[in-house]
DNA sequence: GTGTTTTGCCTAGGACCTCTAGGTATCCCA
DNA sequence: TGGGATACCTAGAGGTCCTAGGCAAAACAC
């Protein structure tokens, strides 16, 4: 019998676009081993389990969604940066819908430690802000009020949450000039 | 053999339980069965299938969610509201992890229409920006961006998706009074 | 109270899934 | 060219969802 020349690379890919087309936690070890033309067994000698390889997508993923957002933010600054940074996010994120759930998933804290697109994802998301002239503790709150809001977006949306006839795309830059507004008039501590 | 005496309402509010302390999508039908010391094929003359089952806790947690967001809203109007809102939205995403998931998965768009928890919800929702003075468009725009945020804010809680040592509560505080002055300064269609 | 219907839970079993143990065939390289 | 590492295999245990059909308990008719 001829090989399949599997690596966990490739399985990482194959499992990742299965993700987009039938949904992430649909993804199957059987699925991707038929679509190998392999028996389901044969995986686990290039993959521990399901949880290794669904952790492989995510940091494929978030490494994906992050290069992409870089590419978008590149050479902005203020509100230019912010609208570049949301609109890549949602982009992948609705492109791809199985890796953008794969980013949402938990993952053991000691494989978060040292990876790198999660630093460069910081780093990035970071250096948007500093046009706003914000010092901590209050550039991680609004680093936060960012996170929470984009992925907050994206989950609503593409679970079909949203029922008004109102075009998202609109509400969605608006929600973005919204949150520059935020960000520009930054509510400090005083009450 | 005396009966259990299951009904899909009993059966609800065990998959919700259960829910809550294993996790949304870990709640399973044999796992339910075992529970009420019955087989799990005879849990389908109470239930269509393990798809209806989450749909029914989805009802009952919009349902409990929505009654304790009223109540802490009651009374309450401006910048107060937005805050009570907020603090009851969160907690009981917080105490009751697995039924608000439950309340994030896509529903069928048949059982959506006639739903009283969802109208409530929505109704409240606007209810509480009414001091903002907005018009549609910009209100359904409004109510995207809370839901967003808030629902993003605590997804991302829950998963451990917030690193840094800062506080959680004082981060969503502010993050609270960063959405009100948006509110109060929303961006129309000016560029 | 008896007879009938309805209903609740049962057993049996198929399909699919994850994962382990151990075997065989293929590739790489000394 | 032989030996070792590796890639894939079969076999099988145990879990899940779900259907089909059966029996006994409850509810109802009289």
């Amino acid at each position: 019998m001829a090989r399949a020349g599997l690596t966990p690379d490739r399985l990482t890919e194959a499992a990742a676009d299965l993700a987009d087309e039938v949904g992430f936690e649909n993804v199957t070890l059987s699925a991707l081993a038929r679509h190998f033309g392999v028996k389901d067994a044969s995986l686990y000698s290039h993959v521990k389990n399901l949880q290794d390889l669904r952790t492989r997508v995510a940091f494929l993923a978030g490494g994906e969604m992050i290069d992409r957002i870089a590419v978008a933010v590149a050479g902005r600054a203020g509100k230019d940066a912010l609208a570049a940074f949301a609109g890549a996010y949602r982009a992948y994120a609705l492109e791809r819908p199985g890796r953008y759930a794969a980013t949402q998933m938990r993952i053991d804290q000691s494989l978060v430690a040292d990876a790198p697109a999660l630093r460069r994802t910081a780093e990035i998301t970071y250096g948007m802000l500093r046009a706003y002239g914000l010092e901590e503790p209050d550039l991680t709150d609004a680093v936060r009020l960012l996170r929470a809001t984009f992925h907050g977006y994206c989950a609503l949306e593409s679970a079909g949450g949203f029922g008004a006839p109102r075009d998202v795309q609109k509400s969605w830059d608006r929600a973005v000039d919204a949150l520059h507004v935020a960000l520009e008039n930054w509510p400090h501590d005083t009450p």
